[in-house]
RNA sequence: GCGGGUGUAGCUCAAUGGCAGAGCGCUAGCCUUCCAAGCUAGCUGUUGUGGGUUCGACUCCCAUCACCCGCUCCA
C-alpha cells in the first residue's frame, strides 16, 4: 500500500471501489445524493462495527492499565442526540460556532472576522529609518484607513520563521528570501505588530501584519483592508455561520422550541457525570465512554467521508483530579497511539502534532491531534482523533449554567492529606474539587476512512487489480467458502462447512463461475482467507486455505479450519 | 457560501444538433480440478434534475443538484 501513489486518482479510486463493492455510498444516491451524507452498505456498516468494537472492547470493557499500575475505572454511555438547549449554550458551542465571517467581494475569499489577517505592500528604500512612520500603501483606499507602520526595529527574528510557515501567506507572496523584520505600529490598530519584510517571485517587497482583525473591525469593516489587496471598503458585513444543525422537537415550530443535534458525543456525559457518580460506584479517576453519530454544518464537507455534516464519534472523558490532569493527559496520548497502531495502521503515517496556543479551543488546556497521512493530504497530514484536556472548563459551565452542584469529594485524597499533616483547613478545601477532564475524542467514520486507505493496494499482477489488505479482525468477511467446481459433491461439502462455520465468524459461501474469479472478488473486498474443497477433501478431508496477501496456499485438515481461521482474527 | 472543473448502464468510456453504443460487470445455464478462461441466453439508461432554443438536444442556452480542486471551516 505504501507504494500505490498518493494522489487523488488513488483517493478516486478507493471512493469508486467502496461504492461498488458496497462499503459506501452516496446518501439519497438515487435523488442525486445530498451533501455531506453518506450511506455505510453491508460491507461498510460490518467494517465500522467491527473498529466500533474493537474501541469499545478497548477502552470499556478492557480498559488500559493506568501509569502507575492501577485499574482504571471507566464505564459506557449512550446518552440522547437532541439535550437541553441549555447544555450548548454552557459548552460554549451556541457562540463558538457562530464564527461571524466576512467575504471579500472583489476576490471573493472569505475569512473568519476575528482571524482577519492582512498583508500590506511597504515599497523599502534606504531612506527608511528606525522610530519613523510611513504609508503602506494600498490600491485605492480611503485616506483615513491607510495605516501607517512605524518602524521600530529591524532585523532577522524568530517572527520570520512563524511567518515563513504560514501556509497560506507563503504561497500567496511567493515568498522567496526573508530580507529583515521589523517591530512596527500602524495607526489605526496596536503599536506591536510583527512585520515582515520579504522579497517575493514578484519582484515586491511586503510588509505582513498578524492578526489584525480585532483591532480594524473594532473601526468598522467598512475600513477595514481586505486581507489579500489591502484595499478597504472591500469586505462584507460580518455575518454568523451556525455550524450546528438545529430542530424544533414538539408539535409547534417556534423558536422557543430550538433544539440542535449534537455536534460531539461529549456534553452528553458531562450532563451526566452527577448521575453516574450517584448511581454507581466509580471514584475519580474514571471514565465515561460513548460513541454515536454527532452533526454539523459544516461549510464544505469535503474528501469523501473526511468532512460529513453527520458522522460518528467515539469520545471518552476522564474525570481525574486536578493535580494529576497532566500525568493523565500523556497516559490518553500514548494508550490512544497505540490503539491506532492496533488497527494495524503503519506507523509512519501516523504522528502527534500539539496545538499551538492560538490554536487551542477556548476549553482546552493543552491539545495534541493524532494524524493520518492520507491520500487527499499526502505528504501532510491530516486529522484522526484529538486528545484535549479540558481542565474543569465544562464541569464548571454546566455548574454555573445548571446551579446543580458538580463537584465531587475525594475520601481517598482527605484521607491521604489527613496523613501528610495537613490542616484541616486544606483537607477540606483540596478534598472537594471539579474534576479535570482528558479527553480523547476519535472520528468512527474517519477511522474507517483510514482503514480503507490503509487497506488499498494496487498490484497490477493479480486479476483484480487490487485488494484490500484489512488486518482479518477489521475485516468485512473473514472467509470465503468455495467448492473447487460445481459438481462431484463439493457444493455439497462446501455447504456443510458453511453452514458449520457462519455461526462463528462472518463467511461466504460462493459455488458459481470459476474459482479465480471467486477468489478476485475476495480480493476486491478484503477477505482475508478462502478456503477451497477440492477432490482432495472428497476424498481425505484436506483443504486448501488460500491467503489474501501472499495469495499462497496450504493444505489442511477440514476439521481445522474454523480453529486456522479464528487464531488469525486475534 | 465563493471561484474553477466534472456529470451518458453497477464500473471505464464512446456517440458532427439526426435511431444511445462498446468493453468490463451482473444474472441463468453449460463447461471447468486453483487465481476475473470459454460457450449460450439474458440484465442495466427518463444521458444528474428541471426548464428553454430547435422540425429534432447527450450535444447549444438558463437554472438547480451532486462530486472533484482551491478558499473557509473542522472530529
Amino acid at each position: 500500500m505504501a507504494d500505490a501513489p498518493a494522489t487523488p486518482p488513488v483517493m478516486e479510486q478507493i471512493v469508486a471501489l467502496a461504492k461498488r463493492k458496497g462499503f459506501i455510498y452516496p446518501a439519497s444516491d438515487i435523488y442525486g445524493g445530498i451533501r455531506g451524507f453518506w450511506d455505510y452498505g453491508p460491507l461498510g456498516v460490518l467494517l465500522k462495527n467491527n473498529i466500533r468494537d474493537h474501541w469499545w472492547n478497548w477502552m470499556v470493557e478492557c480498559p488500559p492499565i493506568g501509569p502507575d499500575g492501577e485499574i482504571v475505572d471507566m464505564v459506557g454511555l449512550d446518552s440522547a442526540i437532541i439535550q437541553h438547549p441549555k447544555t450548548w449554550e454552557a459548552s460554549g458551542h451556541v457562540a463558538g460556532f457562530n464564527d461571524p465571517m466576512v467575504d471579500d467581494k472583489e476576490t471573493k475569499e472569505r475569512f473568519r472576522a476575528d482571524h482577519l489577517q492582512a498583508i500590506f505592500f511597504l515599497e523599502p528604500s534606504p531612506e527608511m529609518e528606525i522610530g519613523k512612520s510611513y504609508p503602506v500603501s494600498a490600491d485605492a483606499p480611503a485616506a483615513d484607513s491607510i495605516p501607517h507602520a512605524t518602524v521600530i526595529a529591524s532585523g532577522p527574528g524568530e517572527a520570520a520563521s512563524e511567518i515563513i510557515a504560514n501556509k497560506a501567506v507563503r504561497k500567496l507572496l511567493g515568498i522567496k528570501n526573508v530580507l529583515s523584520n521589523m517591530m512596527v505600529g500602524a495607526s489605526l490598530g496596536a503599536p506591536d505588530y510583527v512585520t515582515l519584510w520579504v522579497e517575493s517571485s514578484r519582484g515586491n517587497r511586503y510588509v505582513y501584519i498578524r492578526n489584525i482583525g480585532q483591532q480594524f473591525l473594532a473601526h468598522g469593516y467598512e475600513k477595514t483592508p481586505s486581507p489579500y489587496t489591502a484595499k478597504a471598503g472591500a469586505l462584507t458585513e460580518p455575518r454568523a455561520f451556525n455550524l450546528m444543525l438545529d430542530t424544533y422537537p414538539g408539535p409547534i415550530r417556534d423558536e422557543s422550541n430550538k433544539a440542535y443535534l449534537r455536534p460531539e458525543t461529549a456534553q452528553g456525559i458531562f450532563l451526566n457525570f452527577k448521575n453516574i457518580v450517584d448511581t454507581t460506584r466509580v471514584k475519580v479517576p474514571f471514565g465515561v465512554a460513548q460513541i454515536g453519530k454527532s452533526f454539523r454544518n459544516e461549510v464544505t464537507p469535503r474528501n469523501f467521508i473526511f468532512r460529513s455534516r453527520e458522522f460518528e464519534q467515539m469520545e471518552m472523558e476522564f474525570f481525574c483530579p486536578p493535580d494529576d490532569a497532566l500525568k493523565w493527559y500523556e497516559f490518553w496520548k500514548g494508550e490512544r497511539m497505540k490503539w491506532w497502531l492496533s488497527l494495524g495502521v503503519e506507523p509512519s503515517r501516523l504522528r502527534f502534532r500539539d496545538h499551538d496556543a492560538d490554536e487551542l479551543s477556548h476549553y482546552s488546556k493543552a491539545t495534541v491531534d493524532i494524524e493520518y497521512r492520507y491520500p487527499f493530504t499526502d505528504p501532510d497530514y491530516g486529522e484522526l482523533e484529538g486528545i484535549a484536556h479540558r481542565g474543569s472548563f465544562d464541569l464548571t459551565q454546566h455548574q454555573e449554567h445548571s446551579k446543580q452542584k458538580l463537584d465531587y469529594f475525594d475520601q481517598e485524597l482527605q484521607l491521604k492529606l489527613k496523613e501528610q499533616g495537613a490542616t484541616p483547613e486544606e483537607i477540606k478545601q483540596r478534598s472537594r474539587y471539579i474534576p479535570n477532564v482528558i479527553e480523547p475524542a476519535s472520528g468512527l467514520t474517519r477511522a474507517v476512512l483510514v482503514l480503507l486507505c490503509e487497506a488499498f493496494t494496487l498490484d497490477a499482477s493479480r486479476p483484480s487489480g487490487v485488494y484490500l489488505k484489512f488486518k482479518p479482525k477489521f475485516a468485512p468477511v473473514k472467509l470465503g467458502i468455495f467448492p473447487l467446481v460445481a459438481k462431484d459433491g463439493m457444493p455439497e461439502k462446501a455447504r456443510a462447512l458453511y453452514m458449520e462455520l457462519r455461526t462463528q465468524f462472518a463467511c461466504e459461501f460462493d459455488v458459481k463461475q470459476s474459482i479465480g474469479k471467486r477468489y478476485a472478488r475476495m480480493d476486491e473486498i478484503g477477505t482475508p482467507f478462502c478456503v477451497t474443497i477440492d477432490g482432495d477433501t472428497m476424498s481425505s478431508d484436506i483443504v486448501t486455505i488460500r491467503d489474501r496477501d501472499t495469495q499462497e496456499q496450504i493444505k489442511i485438515n477440514i476439521s481445522q479450519v474454523g480453529e486456522y481461521v479464528r487464531e488469525r482474527l486475534k
